[in-house]
DNA sequence: CAAACAAGTGTAAATTTAACACTTTAAGAA
DNA sequence: TTCTTAAAGTGTTAAATTTACACTTGTTTG
């Protein structure tokens, strides 16, 4: 390969990835406690440095994929941050990712090893660096996401409840909505798959499974509907 | 300051600025000519390396300073490049940033220093790169912000008329828009004030100009209220 | 003074959103 | 067995918003 602009500086480039779970009635984050410098003992978001043989898409796959041992979850860009003091350690530009996770299928040893910890969104502690303003903006970025796009169904297992859906949302949207019609809206995008099981942990009665229909959307998409979250 | 991290990669980093005006009744898009490897002779947006001294929004302030003369212009990080392969030259981390520019104000002279034209959004050369993309990025942007937020004012002069701020909005949007409808909307918001001047351009009647209240839209904005431009 | 042309204006129908309360189901207790 | 409890599930009406649509006004120019 031609060496062009050879006479421009390098720079350190790093990714931080936000991630979300849901958990009960309540959006958490996953963050880690440092036990390395700088600012050893401190909670933060957990990143990693980019390295030459990878995009920094896949830097961030291989950061989440080390803290949370999983692949295939929704991760997306938020935002580079770049002021020149924001990690004391020295000059790192930063890419902020945020991902989105089936908090069950979080693996808990996981959490032990990197000294990881689910923190409600609501009561987290401070964090280093700019990581607190990349949190803000990551759950800005989530509820905007989710009032128009189907990402929802990321926090959640495939099969859910319309009850448990209407938590997830609350929670997102910090925000209580009537069920009847969340439920109505909801049904009206005909995107969900209704199945005949019940679930019965958290009623006696017991509420019906539903499951999001991934083609079904694909094809309304097409035929230029959208999926608009406005309750 | 200490050192730390002194094992990782370095990376080169650049910005791009996608640079929008408003000619007409179209949303134009400001473009270079490169005279230097590689790609040589393509089009592309203006870009510059990161320097050590600058933050990165400073350096994309700095780039569009350099191609446009202006400073105080809206402009906003869009989103971070790093594929491995973007740049044939040589491996470089891109943050491309959109702007806002009133063309009016816009400097010829620099146009020809920089081999810069303004093209239509609708009929652009291919550019080099990655650029295209970040153009579709900026455009799908732009149309989400002037949505929900009073940016097109950036885009025109201070004093404009309801029809021509209707063809900016029409520009952005790809869309018509029935003028008794959008007329209502736009002034329902109550942020543009209206002055006493008429524009004799366009028509023999006139239209009158209007300025948008800056100040108003902030004290609105603290009482929970939201402009949304949906006609 | 007539023609041309864009600016400016109001209303009614259709759609969407918001507000609201009772019935159903099944488990567990009495 | 029946009573209690708790969450799931269901429809309707009023209010607000959005959409569709056509004529008048004001000024210049021939």
């Amino acid at each position: 390969m031609a060496k062009y602009y050879i006479e421009y500086d390098k720079f350190l480039v790093a990714v931080d990835c936000i991630i979300f779970g849901f958990k009960g009635k309540e959006l958490n984050l996953l963050l880690i406690k440092r036990n390395f410098p700088p600012a050893q003992g401190e909670w933060s978001v957990m990143g990693g440095f980019l390295e030459r043989v990878e995009s920094i898409d896949d830097a961030a796959k291989r950061v989440l994929k080390e803290l949370t041992g999983m692949s295939n979850v929704y991760l997306e860009q938020l935002q580079g941050y770049g002021e020149i003091e924001r990690d004391p350690g020295q000059r790192v530009i930063s890419f902020a990712y945020y991902a989105l996770i089936k908090i069950d299928d979080y693996d808990e040893e996981l959490a032990e090893k990197y000294n990881a910890k689910w923190f409600p969104i609501n009561d987290f502690p401070k964090l280093i660096f700019d990581h607190n303003s990349m949190v803000d903006k990551a759950l800005k970025r989530l509820q905007r996401k989710a009032q128009n796009q189907p990402i929802g169904f990321e926090l959640i297992p495939q099969k859910f409840t319309i009850p448990q859906l209407q938590r997830l949302y609350e929670a997102i949207f910090r925000k209580e909505f009537d069920k009847r019609n969340f439920r109505k809206k909801i049904l009206s995008f005909h995107v969900l798959k209704k199945l005949e099981e019940k679930d019965k942990e958290s009623s006696k009665k017991g509420a019906f499974y539903y499951q999001f229909d991934q083609k079904e959307y694909n094809r309304l998409l097409k035929s230029g509907y959208n999926f608009e979250v406005n309750i």
